[in-house]
DNA sequence: TTGGATATATAGCCTTTGCTATGTTATTGT
DNA sequence: ACAATAACATAGCAAAGGCTATATATCCAA
């Protein structure tokens, strides 16, 4: 006996099923883990590409973090592969990070591009891609891509 | 001198300036912190219109947590002033709660509404809409607005 | 009205991602 | 060559957001 004190029947229609927003909110989770792995990563490769160097103290200021954060961070890279070191001369990226590498930021400047397309400002943009690139699937991916594409002919 | 052994003038122009990225990335990792708080009462708002109550077990269920997971945020949300509890009657919000939930709702249904507009199916859409509308500001958010509404005109 | 099922609370633990403070080790300019 | 500077390492702390295990409180049906 609830509020609607009513028939007892199912009335719970507007919501998408638990299950369903689960697997949603799990996948959002996720994402999240992934994302500062992916930043770390795309940045080295920025840092490499313009500089030729990638050092602690470059990327810690890039993500306005501090030093000893950069370092842990750098550590579980290296652990994971992504990364090697070179004593006091930054570090470089491996074959699989410089993968990774590639496709985040082709997938950040999709999602950039996109948003210039519709009349976004390029700060607008910039920031906004930073935190969305991480949560664009494939699918959409692919959707912004053509989209952007018909725009710009 | 480094590896390109050429001069010291700067070549440092396909990134942009530290200080302007670290304000993106700084943006995103603010958007981090207030995503929980957005969910769950969004989550509360859609589960009280729809059934007329939100207990932790309902939210942690739908959330895919575990219920003391559930009890130690929703005491946040109690000390943030966003929603109020009933003893063994789940919880419901207060006015501000009430405006969040408003604003995030609004938020979600355009990113959601504009992904399938271009294409992408509900499924994806749903997924991925979950994890992007925390990082839209208000432009990017008019201008997918906008965009959504020429597209169904 | 009472006992079993359900809902909530609490304790204690873990991991991640930050921080400051403080060493230690290369590099580099003179 | 060597001292100053800059880069890096490490220790120790905190907060956030998870978890399991377990206790307690409420509800509801027989």
């Amino acid at each position: 006996m609830n509020e609607k004190n009513s028939q007892t029947i199912e009335v719970e229609s507007s919501l998408v099923a638990p299950d369903t927003q689960m697997e949603s909110f799990k996948q959002a989770r996720h994402n999240r883990r992934s994302e500062l792995v992916e930043d770390y990563v795309e940045l080295i490769a920025d840092l490499l590409a313009d500089g030729g160097e990638a050092r602690q103290v470059d990327i810690a200021q890039r993500l306005g973090v501090a030093q000893p954060t950069v370092a842990k961070m750098l550590k579980r890279l290296i652990a994971e592969g992504y990364i090697q070191q070179r004593p006091y001369r930054g570090v470089f990226l491996t074959s699989i990070g410089k993968e990774l590498a590639r496709v985040s930021r082709e997938r950040h400047q999709i999602v950039e591009a996109f948003l210039c397309s519709i009349g976004v400002s390029v700060e607008t943009a910039r920031m906004d891609a930073e935190g969305i690139e991480h949560h664009v699937s494939p699918e959409t991916l692919e959707a912004l891509k053509k989209f952007t594409a018909t725009v710009r002919a």
